[in-house]
RNA sequence: UGGCCCGUCGUCUAAUGGCAGGACACCGGUCUUUGGAACCGGUAGUGGUGGUUCGAAUCCACCCGGGCCAACCA
C-alpha cells in the first residue's frame, strides 16, 4: 500500500484524483478552474452534457469555477443561434458559469501576438506551398514527411508575410503559418503543424475584422492559458494533440503553472446519434422536426421529450468517467429517468388502445366521483384529483383477452378484474363486430369492492386502468423508438464519420438517412386520458399508471392541443406488456455488443516449453550492433540469465550499462536482472533508463540491502519509487522512510496477533474455507509496519495461528 | 517505420502490489388496488501466455482484440 495514498480518492475518477493530488500538492496555489469549450456550430448532445457535468462538477466540487467559452475559430460553421441554444442548454442542465463566458474570438488580438513570439522564436514560419504539397509533404504514419522549402525563411521574411497575411494582403489559401517542429516525427500531428490559415469569411461575431483565423492546436492551449484554466478536459481522441498544446504552451512562454489537458474517453450511448456532424444531415433532410426532436439525443431534443435535468445528471454520474472506449446500454439511462421520475410524477390515467366496457348493472345516467390519490403509499407524497365513474369506460384494448396466454392477470371472459380505483367487474358477454373483432365487453360491477373498501377480503388477480367514456379526454399520444435500424449500420456511420472530403462525407450522409427508422416515431391518436390533466400545469410530468412517464409536447401540446410524449416506459415485468402498445410501437431491438467477440487465443508461440518471445525492436538493434549482440550471449552463457531478459538488457546500450553498474556493486545475475527488467522498468514512466535520477550502482546498493536482509523487498520497491521520484541514496532513503526490516518473530507475532483481533470475522471466514484471506492479513500487517514486516516471518506466524 | 491510448460480471464501473466490490440488466422470492415502486436473495468478471514477487486485475515482456492520428475542422 502506498503511504500517500488516502481512503478518500477511492472510488473517485481519475481526473477528479489529479484535481485532488493538484490541490494537495499546491501546484495551482489552491485554484480549480476547468472550462466547456463547445464550437457554436451545432447543438449539444448528451454526450456534451456528461462532459457538462463533468467540467462544471470538478469545479464545484473542489471549490473552483467552470467556465463556458465558445471555441469560435471557424467562421465557416458557427452561428449565434447554436451559441445561444448551447447556453440555454448548459443552463438547463442546472449549471451557472457565473461571469465566466468567454469567446475564443475575443482573444483573436493576443492569439496573433503570441503568434509573432513564435516567429520570433523561430518557431514558427510562413509556408507558400499550397494545400495539397503540405498535406503530401507532412508524410504518413510509415514514413517521415518533408521539409517544406519555406521552412528555413528569415524571422523578418516571416514578421512580414504573416504580418500582411493579417492585412489581407492574399487569398484564401496562399499562405499558412506552421510551428517548426519535427516533420519526422511519429506523432502526425507534431509534422509542423498548421497554426494560421487565410480564411476571407465574416465571422458571426468579428465580422470582418480578420481574415486569418487560428486552428483548433494553437488556438485552444492559448484559450486556457489565457483564462488561467488548471484543468483542460477533454475526450480522448485529443490525446495525440497533448503533444501540441504543450509544445504551444512551452513555446509561446506559458510556463508551469499553466494548464494541462487531460483526456476521458467521453460517452458512447447505445440507440444514440452522437455526432453533430450526423444529426446535422437528419436534421436538414428533415427526417427529424429540428434539432430538438424528441427522438434525438440532443438535450434539446431530451428536454422537449420531457426528460428531467437530475436524470441526465444522475445518469452522468451512473456512468462515470474513465479513459476506455465503452458503450452504454440505453437501459442506464432509462434507469436514471425512471428513478427521478418516480419520486415525483403524479399518477393519472390514460388509455392509449381504448376498447369500450359497459357496465350493465349501472344506472343509465348515473355518475360517481371517486376520490383517487396522485401517488402510491411508497412514494409517500400528498395529493389526490377527482376521477368520474360511470356507466361505460375505456380501458385497455390488451387489457382483455378471448384466449388468454399463460399468466394473463388482466380481463377474461367470465373473469373479473379490479378497475384502478374503482370496482371489480366481472366479464359477462364479449360483443363482436363484423369483422370479428371484439367491439365491446359487457360487465357486472360489485358495489361492496369500491376503492378502499374489502368487505369480504376478496382478492383479484389484476388491475386494470381505465377513463369514464363520457369525461374522457381525447388526446395524442407520441411514442419514440430508436432513430436507427441497427447498431452495426450505426457503426459503419462512425466509420464514415473519419476525416474525409466533402463529397464523402455526403455519402456517409446520404447512408445514415438510409438506415433510418420509418417506426421511430407513432403516433397514436386515439387516446383517451382522464379529464383531471386538462387543468394541471402543462408542464406536469405524469405517470400514466401502466403505460409510462409522459408529459405534455412543448411545442405540440400547449393551449387546448393535448399531445403527450412518452418520455419512458415503465419497467415491465410481463412480456406481454409489449401487446399493450399499438402496432409500430418497437422496442429496440436485441442488444448487440460493440465489442468484437475474443477469439480463441492462438497457442502458438506460448504455453509451456514455448520459446520466449523477444521484442523485434531490440533483436533488430543486436543485429546493427555487435557489441549488443555480445552482451546478449554473454547474458545469456556466462551470467545464466533467461532469454527474455538478456533481451530486455541488451536492446539499447543503455540498458546493459544500467545493468553492468548494478552487478559491480551487487554480484548477483539473476537478483539484479529480475529487479532491473522488471521493477525498475515499471518506475520508468516515459523515461530512458539512463534518464533516472539514480545509476546502475545506486540500484546495486539497493538490491544489496535487500538480499542482506536489511529491508524487506516489499520496502525496496517502496524505496526505488522514491528513488525514481526524486534520486537519493538507498542506505538514506531506508532510514529517511522508516523501513529498517522488522523480522524479530516476537516483535512480529505482538503485530500479528493485534491484527487477527481486529478481523474476527474474517477469521472466521479463512478457517471456513477462504484461504486467500491470507492476503488480507499479510497485507494488514505490512500496513502496520509500513511495508519493513519480514512477509515471509509474517506467513509463518499466520499461518501458526490460523491452521492449528 | 509507425506513434500513442484502452481491455475487470451481459453492460457501466471500483479495487492505485494484500478480501475481485457496487450499480444497471437478468433470474427467483416477499409485498402490492400499477405485471410500477420497495424489500430479500441469486447468476455472472480480471483477453491470452510467460516472468518478477511471500502475494499480481495492478509491475515487466510477448501475443490477441479495440480506439485515435496523415482537414488550411474542432
Amino acid at each position: 500500500m502506498n503511504e500517500t495514498s488516502d481512503a478518500g480518492a477511492a472510488g473517485m475518477d481519475f481526473i477528479r484524483q489529479r484535481v485532488r493530488a493538484d490541490l494537495a500538492s499546491g501546484r495551482y496555489d489552491g485554484r480549480v478552474v476547468t472550462r466547456f469549450p463547445p464550437e457554436p456550430n451545432g447543438y449539444l448532445h448528451v454526450g456534451h452534457a456528461t462532459g457538462i457535468c463533468l467540467n462544471f462538477g470538478i469545479a464545484a466540487e473542489f471549490g473552483g469555477r467552470c467556465h463556458l467559452r465558445f471555441d469560435d475559430t471557424n467562421p465557416e460553421k458557427e452561428n449565434e443561434e447554436f451559441a445561444r441554444s448551447i447556453q440555454e442548454d448548459v443552463r438547463w442542465l442546472g449549471f451557472d458559469w457565473g461571469e465566466h463566458l468567454y469567446y475564443a474570438s475575443d482573444y483573436f488580438e493576443r492569439m496573433y501576438e503570441c503568434a509573432v513570439t513564435l516567429i520570433r522564436k523561430g518557431l514558427a514560419y510562413v509556408d507558400s506551398q499550397p494545400l495539397e504539397a503540405i498535406r503530401e509533404g507532412r508524410g504518413t504514419v510509415n514514413e517521415p514527411g518533408r521539409l517544406s522549402p519555406y521552412r528555413d525563411r528569415g524571422v523578418e521574411e516571416n514578421l512580414d508575410l504573416f504580418r500582411r497575411m493579417r492585412e489581407g494582403e492574399f487569398g484564401d489559401g496562399a499562405h499558412v503559418l506552421r510551428g517548426r517542429i519535427d516533420m519526422g516525427h511519429p506523432n502526425m500531428l507534431m509534422r509542423d503543424p498548421v497554426l494560421y490559415r487565410i480564411r476571407h469569411a465574416s465571422h458571426y461575431r468579428q465580422g470582418d475584422a480578420w481574415c486569418i483565423y487560428p486552428l483548433y492546436d494553437y488556438a485552444h492551449c492559448l484559450e486556457d492559458a489565457f483564462e488561467a484554466v488548471t484543468h483542460s478536459i477533454c475526450t480522448i481522441e485529443f490525446e495525440n494533440n497533448r503533444e501540441v498544446y504543450d509544445w504551444v504552451l512551452e513555446s509561446v512562454g506559458f510556463g508551469e503553472p499553466r494548464p494541462h489537458q487531460h483526456e476521458w474517453a467521453g460517452l458512447d450511448l447505445e440507440n444514440a446519434v452522437l455526432s453533430k456532424r450526423a444529426i446535422g444531415p437528419l436534421v436538414q433532410a428533415g427526417v427529424v422536426s429540428g434539432w430538438d426532436d424528441p427522438r434525438l439525443a440532443t438535450i434539446s431534443g431530451y428536454r422537449r421529450r420531457g426528460i428531467p435535468p437530475e436524470a441526465i445528471r444522475l445518469f452522468a454520474k451512473i456512468v462515470g468517467v474513465t479513459r476506455s472506449g465503452a458503450r452504454t446500454e440505453e437501459a442506464k439511462l432509462d434507469f436514471a429517468i425512471r428513478e427521478v421520475l418516480n419520486a415525483e410524477a403524479p399518477r393519472v390515467m390514460a388509455v392509449l388502445d381504448p376498447l369500450k366496457l359497459v357496465i350493465t348493472n349501472w344506472p343509465e345516467g348515473a355518475e360517481e366521483e371517486l376520490e383517487a390519490p396522485y401517488f402510491p403509499p411508497d412514494v409517500g407524497r400528498e395529493g389526490s384529483r377527482v376521477v368520474p365513474f360511470g356507466r361505460e369506460l375505456w380501458i385497455e384494448r390488451s387489457d382483455f383477452a378471448e384466449h388468454p396466454p399463460e399468466g394473463f392477470r388482466r380481463l377474461v371472459p367470465g373473469g373479473e378484474v379490479r378497475l384502478r380505483h374503482a370496482y371489480v367487474v366481472r366479464c359477462d358477454e364479449v360483443v363482436h363486430d363484423e369483422l370479428g373483432e371484439v367491439a365491446e365487453l359487457r360487465c357486472t360491477y360489485d358495489a361492496r369492492t369500491r376503492s378502499g373498501t374489502s368487505p369480504d377480503g376478496r382478492k383479484v388477480k389484476g388491475t386494470i386502468h381505465w377513463v369514464a367514456a363520457g369525461h374522457a379526454r381525447d388526446a395524442e399520444v407520441r411514442l419514440f423508438a430508436p432513430l436507427l435500424l441497427s447498431e452495426e449500420e450505426a457503426a459503419e456511420a462512425r466509420d464514415a464519420d473519419a476525416p474525409l472530403g466533402a463529397s464523402v462525407a455526403d455519402e456517409a450522409a446520404v447512408s445514415l438517412l438510409s438506415r433510418v427508422n420509418p417506426a421511430s416515431l407513432t403516433v397514436v391518436r386515439t387516446a383517451k386520458v382522464e379529464p383531471s390533466v386538462a387543468s394541471d400545469d402543462p408542464a406536469t410530468r405524469y405517470q400514466f399508471e401502466r403505460n409510462g412517464y409522459f408529459w405534455r409536447d412543448p411545442v405540440d401540446g400547449r393551449g387546448e392541443a393535448l399531445v403527450f410524449n412518452r418520455i419512458v416506459g415503465l419497467k415491465s415485468g410481463y412480456d406481454g406488456a409489449r401487446a399493450a402498445e399499438p402496432a409500430g410501437a418497437d422496442r429496440p431491438a436485441a442488444d448487440r455488443h460493440r465489442k468484437a467477440p475474443r477469439d480463441s487465443q492462438p497457442s502458438s508461440g506460448s504455453g509451456p516449453g514455448a520459446r520466449p518471445q523477444l521484442g523485434d525492436a531490440r533483436i533488430r538493434a543486436r543485429a546493427e550492433d555487435p557489441a549488443l549482440a555480445r552482451r546478449f550471449e554473454l547474458y545469456t552463457g556466462e551470467l545464466g540469465l533467461p532469454e527474455e531478459q538478456a533481451d530486455l538488457l541488451t536492446g539499447t546500450p543503455a540498458a546493459g550499462d544500467f545493468f553492468e553498474a548494478a552487478l559491480a556493486v551487487h554480484d548477483d545475475a539473476a537478483t539484479v536482472a529480475g529487479w532491473v527488467v522488471s521493477d525498475v522498468r515499471g518506475v520508468l514512466d516515459g523515461r530512458g533508463i539512463s534518464e533516472l535520477p539514480f545509476d546502475g550502482a545506486a540500484l546495486g546498493r539497493l538490491v544489496a540491502l535487500v538480499a542482506a536482509g536489511s529491508v524487506s523487498r516489499r520496502a525496496g520497491k517502496d524505496v526505488l519509487a522514491r528513488m525514481a521520484a526524486e534520486g537519493g541514496d538507498p542506505a538514506e532513503l531506508v532510514e529517511a522512510m522508516g523501513l529498517a526490516s522488522v523480522s524479530d518473530a516476537d516483535e512480529l507475532a505482538a503485530i500479528v496477533d493485534g491484527v487477527l483481533a481486529r478481523w474476527p470475522d474474517k477469521v472466521r471466514e479463512y478457517r471456513e474455507g477462504r484461504p486467500q484471506l491470507v492476503g488480507l492479513f499479510v497485507g494488514e500487517v505490512m500496513k502496520a509496519t509500513r511495508g519493513a514486516a519480514d512477509p515471509q516471518v509474517v506467513r509463518t506466524l499466520l499461518s501458526q495461528r490460523l491452521d492449528s
